[in-house]
RNA sequence: GGGGGGAUACCAAAGUGGCCAACUGGGACAGACUGUAAAUCUGUUGUCUUCGGACUUCGCAGGUUCGAAUCCUGCUCCCCCCA
């Protein structure tokens, strides 16, 4: 059991995650004994995603190294809507829709903190905690005179969170909005008097709230509080990180795939492969700056992406997902799909892969390959499959199929009843026979 | 209320009796190149086909004609100008 703490702040440092902070003392302050920090999230979905995933980490690194993190689940801020970063008023959600999300976040949340031992840090294991618990306890009148009273609003008005929605008249901000701030301040008080929290984090579009949690700390308490934020993880285009075609970047396996998952950090363009090493993975800095160097040599091997893609499946998905993933790429990506004794293999590769049925009976007599196409729903009409054929871009178990009149057979099976076809360069479907 | 313009394929936009399954651009889809990147280049882009062609499609419904996206009548919707 180890109680001593680590330098964390000299971590964060290298790996560039401190962006502000309102102590020039922090790191000092981290070493003298471990602290207990607290990040927020909000239950807007049954699962969090590639934008929780950086304070999540945070709060890891904070528990390595031997402080207390707590992560707090906002089912009652969460129900009014941050109007922080957004440009409008945003539709609440029911609660019992948020009790559902944050019984799912809580469960994938405990992969990656430790909440039942005490082996990380000497204030025992990770806490999660959810503001609805202390906040549904409020009546309006209490929190008026208990917190209120210590809110100026003329400092809530100057926050850019509120201001940016003041300015535009067109949008503006409700009164419940512009109350979100004073809930999130709120639990900085609520965390330290119960669990002598002493360091709110988050990312850097939450400093208008960190500090306004350590004022009401200070007036409310007289306690002295910290806040640090880290840098938003965007890509080096202004965008988002994590944002696919699909929407988000899931980490439920059930909403974003593993395959895609990897497949996202494997095509992460090159000037963002340093920060993702960075922020996203615990590789030491010798490796990091080994990646980086590699890089420039050869980036074509793009092993910044792989270690990237790897470290992080295996982080959010487990090594027998990441192992699976590494086969399916392989045959994705690779030359032709071999023979397989059994379905099962098959099936795990291509789990993902749309499939349809086809009687036995048809593949006897042996099926034209633009049927198949139009069977396996790669192409809308056997003009279109036969184009795709002409084109060179129609694949059975990845062998390009040359002639148009080409016929499939029992022969190309791959496995006792599938057939892997293939439209363009990844574009997959199975056959499954049937009788 | 009066006057004018328009409705074409996924989107935009040509076509104003046969040469129109319909120019062109975008998108999309394939291919080449490549690092599973970006850019670029090439091709394809109504359905079916025994590859000869057949069939359906230019807002909707009728009509004229040997023949209509194109002309006529009615209907629906959209836009602009004036009041």
């Amino acid at each position: 059991m180890s109680q001593k703490v680590t330098d964390i702040y000299n971590e964060l440092q290298w790996r560039q995650l401190v962006y502000q902070s309102t102590s020039d003392r922090m790191g000092s302050w981290l070493l003298e004994r471990p602290r207990t920090v607290y990040a927020g999230f909000d239950p807007t979905s049954d699962s969090l995603h590639v934008g929780h995933l950086l304070p999540l980490l945070m709060l890891r690194r904070f528990q390595k190294a031997g402080h207390r993190p707590i992560a707090l689940v906002g089912g009652a801020t969460g129900s009014i809507g941050d109007p922080s970063g957004k440009s409008q008023e945003r539709n609440l959600q029911s609660l019992d829709q948020i009790e559902a999300n944050v019984v799912a976040i809580r469960r994938q949340m405990s992969e990656l903190l430790d909440f039942t031992s005490s082996d990380h840090s000497a204030l025992g294991p990770a806490l999660l905690v959810n503001n609805y618990d202390w906040i549904s306890q409020f009546s309006y009148l209490d929190f008026l005179r208990d917190v209120g009273k210590n809110v100026p609003v003329n400092v809530m008005i100057s926050k850019d969170s509120v201001k940016n929605r003041l300015e535009n008249p067109d949008v503006g901000i409700s009164y419940t909005e512009f109350s979100y701030m004073l809930l999130q301040a709120y639990d900085f008080v609520h965390l330290n008097r119960t669990y002598g929290c002493e360091l709110q984090l988050g990312g850097s579009d939450q400093w208008g709230n960190v500090t306004a949690g350590i004022d009401l700390a200070r007036r409310m308490a007289g306690a002295e509080v910290f806040g640090m934020t880290c840098p938003l993880l965007t890509k080096s285009d202004g965008t988002k990180m994590g944002k696919t075609e699909g929407g988000a970047l899931w980490l439920d396996g059930k909403k974003t795939s593993p395959y895609h998952f990897y497949q996202y950090w494997r095509n992460v363009a090159d000037e963002d492969a340093s920060k993702c090493l960075r922020f996203l993975t615990e590789l030491s800095q010798e490796e990091v700056e080994h990646l980086d160097r590699c890089r420039q040599t050869e980036p074509e091997r793009a092993a910044s992406q792989i270690r990237l893609a790897e470290w992080l499946t295996e982080l959010i998905h487990g090594a027998a997902a990441l192992n699976l993933v590494r086969q399916a790429t392989e045959i994705f990506f690779g030359g032709e799909i071999g023979k397989f004794e059994s379905d099962d293999d098959l099936n795990q590769i291509f789990a993902e892969v749309p499939s349809s049925r086809l009687a036995a009976s048809r593949l006897a007599e042996g099926l034209a390959i633009a049927d198949a196409l139009v069977e396996a729903k790669l192409t809308k009409s056997k003009g279109e499959a036969r184009r795709v054929v002409v084109e060179g871009g129609a694949y059975v178990n990845n062998r390009r199929i040359e002639s148009e009149t080409h016929q499939i057979t029992t022969a190309d099976l791959s496995s006792p009843t599938m057939i892997v076809l293939r439209r363009g360069k990844k574009n997959y479907a199975l056959l499954r026979v049937v009788e």
